[in-house]
DNA sequence: ATGGTAGGTGCCCTA
């Protein structure tokens, strides 16, 4: 079976290039972020007619995560468990259970620069997810956490370590949060099965970035023990990051885990 | 050279 997550910048705008890409690889199980879509807008049929089941949760304008699934995702919950979760407060966060896998879709808050206030929302969204990922683990046995957590983990996951020197996605600060996520017995996949690989799932649209290679691994698939003693292969189908026939591409290309 | 591009909203914000 496949896994992916993949972060699509607007499913409205990437509608017909989502879909193409899906009924060519066949996944069963699909996590996306940034849908920028309202809760109800979800383009529900269009993945029906390719044998999809839908779960998301949206906000319109920003933000928006869902899980697209051959089977339906059973006890769905968005954001939090809580109301001391901050979780629920942006459309970032949908969790829901495939035959015994527990899968979450998470959009990690970017920072924006680690002087803005926005950095903070990070690491304390960070901390929320800890958290709720922490009450998971004892529930759950079987889990997969997956999306873009906007944090390169480490400095094999950028293109240039010393030009991203004091910005957001490589600060010691949500390293460290991630690190500790991944305590609880979660696996980096892709880091796991390709450990000295440079393969990155972001580009910045602007200044030819993905044609100079300037990348990053930011969208993560962290796996359970268990789960991850089945996985065959981890990659990101970087074709996905080009302009088709379908239309333009997102700033992300899909990371795709094979199990057997 | 603190730029550039893409998307949604509506004449700027987010990434």
């Amino acid at each position: 079976m496949k896994f992916v997550t993949w972060n699509v910048n607007s499913l409205n705008a990437r509608l017909a290039f989502v879909l193409e890409w899906v009924a060519a690889n066949s996944p069963e199980i699909l996590c996306l972020q940034e849908t920028k879509l309202k809760e109800d807008e979800f383009p529900v049929e269009a993945f029906e007619e390719l044998g999809y089941f839908s779960a998301h949760s949206g906000q319109g304008r920003w933000n928006g995560v869902a899980i697209v699934s051959k089977t339906q995702p059973e006890s769905v919950t968005k954001g939090a468990i809580t109301e001391e979760f901050e979780l629920h407060k942006e459309a970032r966060h949908i969790s829901g259970t495939i035959g015994d896998i527990r899968v979450h879709s998470v959009y990690v808050p970017n920072g924006r620069s680690l002087s803005d206030p926005h950095y903070l929302y990070k690491l304390m969204w960070l901390k929320n997810l800890k958290e709720l990922l922490a009450l998971e683990s004892a529930r759950y046995s079987d889990i997969i956490v997956a999306g873009d957590f906007n944090i390169a983990p480490g400095d094999e996951d950028v293109w240039d370590p010393a030009a991203l020197e004091g910005s957001t996605h490589v600060s010691q600060e949500e390293r460290k949060l991630l690190s500790e996520i991944m305590d609880l017995g979660l696996i980096d996949i892709h880091r796991a099965l390709n450990p000295h690989k440079k393969e990155f799932s972001w580009w910045d649209y602007r200044n030819g970035a993905f044609h100079k290679g300037e990348g990053m691994r930011i969208d993560l698939a962290l796996l359970s023990p268990n789960l991850s003693k089945r996985v065959i292969r981890a990659y990101v189908d970087r074709n996905a990051r080009k302009t088709s026939r379908a239309g333009k591409p997102s700033d992300h290309a899909p990371l795709v885990v094979e199990f057997n």
